[in-house]
DNA sequence: TCCGTTTATGAACATCGTTCACAACTACAC
DNA sequence: GTGTAGTTGTGAACGATGTTCATAAACGGA
């Protein structure tokens, strides 16, 4: 076998190897994902991911370090979701206070849909000392920038750096609202009517907005 | 003995018995408390407790139904401490916007001072279907009285239900804000300076609340 | 076909929370 | 005091869990 032809197979049929790696690593993945959303993040089990994706119990430490490596797949995807319908609220509202809004409903409308899904993001803790991977932080810095970009509309005197700072903060506000609402903890200690609460806190935040 | 002695050493001595346990009790709360605070919830072991109590591993299944009920226990000193500090911040000021931005710098002040031990607050989640007892979900409530207080003087026209909500919703916020930022997943995200993002946060809060 | 390398396997290990049969202790009656 | 019934303390044992590692199987290239 002459150099082009071994050069052609590298990067057409991958190596069976590496192909049967990927194709498990991605069922794992699709596996923790689904049981995330149908269980909540603790209940995921290592015997029960390699049980159903039909591999031995180490064969999974073949593919992710540990387990947190492979939550943190599952979050990358679900921060990817929520990007996505987010790009269809902005998408939508012509207006930057609309699309504030748009966000903020989206945002609750994606943590009502898929709350163990959602929740899992913020359970989730990497042991002390051990930092997300730069693709993680890339990611919930990208999520950021989609709030700052109207905001930039809404107020044009915001130097980049504060601008970080306010889309920072707004999220977390709306993410704690939601967050709250939410938590068992707090159902039942007020009655909630959680969607014109939301509506009517964003408005506050727009109007502060603007009259600061 | 005639009943009068009997009756007198019940009074006083209590029972050899319960002061034995009630004293062992605390002492188990107590190094669970400081276990949380220097090490984190998730670090808090069983065996631990025990050693360091001076009992065997199953006396703290004597004292506690399980280790969440332990964690309750620790968590309801927490907020009474929050309530503390937040009866000060009330106490020193006398108009209601300056309360409601005390309460908020209190608040991430405590979370500054006692990371882990105020993390330990919403990190830790009864099993599934299980709800707190009743006396953890009326120190929430009181907790969020505090809040509802200031807030009344400045919105008379609110009804007792839309003022829980109201105060709900604004602690949620500032929670969050609080949240994020200490979070370590987004710290150096965004150059932070908190303290006065804080204060410039409920700043807006309150224009909004007159506004609205 | 053969060999070096990579990958898969699952038994074994260390750590957990929790239980429970048993021993020690306490309160009370006599 | 002494005995007895009831309560509490004890720690070995159990089951579940994440992770490792010696070994076996599978694969790619010559």
């Amino acid at each position: 076998m002459n150099n082009v032809q071994k050069q052609k197979d590298f990067w057409l049929m991958a190596d069976k190897r590496t192909q049967k790696r990927d194709a498990l690593r991605i069922k794992i993945i699709d596996l923790a994902q689904k049981r995330i959303a149908s269980h909540g993040l603790s209940n995921l089990r290592a015997r029960d991911l390699a049980a159903e994706a039909g591999c031995a119990l180490g064969g999974l430490y073949n593919m992710f370090e540990d387990i947190d490596a492979l939550v943190l797949e599952v979050n990358a995807r679900t921060l990817e979701e929520i990007d996505t319908v987010m790009d269809v609220a902005v998408a939508a509202n012509p207006r930057a206070p609309q699309q504030l809004k748009a966000l903020a409903h989206t945002y609750l409308a994606f943590a009502r849909a898929h709350p163990l899904t959602w929740r899992a993001l913020f359970e989730h803790h990497l042991p002390e000392g051990r930092d997300a991977p730069d693709w993680y932080s890339e990611s919930l810095t990208h999520l950021m920038a989609r709030i700052a970009q109207p905001l930039a509309l809404l107020r044009p005197d915001y130097s980049a750096e504060v601008l970080a700072k306010r889309a920072r903060t707004m999220f977390a506000a709306v993410h704690g609202v939601v967050s709250i609402s939410l938590d068992n903890r707090f159902v039942g200690l007020v009655p909630s009517t959680l969607d014109s609460e939301l509506d009517r806190f964003v408005d506050l935040l727009l109007i502060g907005s603007q009259h600061q």
